[in-house]
DNA sequence: GTTTTATCTAAGCACTGCTTAATATCCGAA
DNA sequence: TTCGGATATTAAGCAGTGCTTAGATAAAAC
């Protein structure tokens, strides 16, 4: 039983350096928050970590599927957030709304994450087709979900799949522009404080 | 009255090189056009240019000075591509959608371009605040004067400053967040050819 | 023709990603 | 208990990078 559960987490943890592979991970975490996506470099984590500059290769391939492993922690986390987020929330549109917020809100506060969630040529260099499978995005998911809620609670006039497809298209590619736009565009200069970027989004994503 | 003409343009073309600082943004275009932001440079552009590894420095504070010189030229080109796209167009809710078509478009087809746009890390490298004029971005200034027009036309019902305002970000943050999606995101794999992007952004804009 | 100014190069420093070969540590079997 | 094999790590080095400093070259100004 405990055996079966240890065969589940794939660890091999009481080696040399304990958990390498998972240590490497979060002190990326870290760095890559410290210094920005260009700033970081593998050597630096190596230091960081206390190991010396190979050390990583033997638990990355190279330094983008660190960070392309980056990424999809980041994916998880954004679900989980979006997930926190709507917890007790019942009116379907009110979900809706707070789905938008927690993902322009994930941005801002984590904008380095954000980043390279959505930087393909960071993951596979040379379009080496090494993806092992297309994992759908947690939070679109739940915002396809709940978009189906607002749908069946009569909130929303959707007919169709195909409607339905543009919808959760429309809302994501909404919240997304004004994520980007506020961490790196212009609208980084008006809206600099928490609250601000939480009316603005509430704002935009009412009038939908 | 020519050498007015002369003295408005600052080159000074006719020493040693030729004209270098145009020659280095020309090729750097393509360069980044060719191996991405991230494969790019300066002595790889350098060499293609033809010159010694030192040399961009000549005209161009750094790396992150060249990119910006860039990014701002590109801005320009949207600008225009935007401009050309409602030519000949009167009725004002078609401008509107011709602009989200156009910017989605350009993002499409220019995907380096685009992104070095929205890349705010990579010009000023530690908040130098040497920027010297917040120069309004012309593609936004078109986006917010058509929606005026279609507020006098009497097609969408905006009333006050501040509701201008939003309903410009919104439409922005929308087309902002279609481009990224389809160059960078997830979209990339459902929508491929120029087609499948303009229908996709005229039924997104349609259903505003 | 000389001086001044603009333009470019040569050489080098510190850093990077990544590879190859050798080394240390642990585990399980003889 | 020793030992072989798998695991984890290091050392050393290559090619490439951004950028700086000092010097060379050519055009402009006088």
């Amino acid at each position: 039983m405990s055996r079966l559960l240890l065969e589940n987490t794939p660890k091999h943890e009481p080696y040399h350096h304990g958990n390498l592979h998972a240590t490497l991970l979060e002190a990326a975490r870290a760095l890559v928050e410290e210094v920005g996506i260009d700033g970081f470099s593998l050597r630096e984590l190596a230091r960081r970590a206390g190991v010396s500059p190979a050390a990583p290769y033997h638990h990355f391939k190279d330094k983008a599927a660190l960070i392309q492993a980056l990424a999809q922690e980041s994916q998880v986390r954004l679900g989980i957030a979006s997930q926190h987020a709507i917890k007790g929330i019942t009116d379907p549109m009110q979900r809706l709304s707070a789905l938008g917020v927690a993902y322009v809100l994930y941005a801002f506060e984590h904008p380095s994450e954000f980043r390279i969630m959505f930087r393909q040529e960071l993951r596979s260099p040379l379009g080496e087709l090494e993806q092992p499978d297309i994992e759908p995005d947690p939070a679109f998911v739940l915002l396809k979900d709940t978009l189906i809620e607002c749908r069946d609670a009569g909130c929303i006039p959707i007919t169709g799949e195909k409607a339905l497809e543009l919808a959760s298209i429309n809302m994501w590619a909404l919240v997304h522009g004004l994520a980007t736009l506020i961490i790196d565009g212009p609208l980084s200069h008006t809206f600099r404080t928490k609250e601000q970027v939480i009316e603005l989004t509430q704002q935009i994503t009412r009038g939908q």
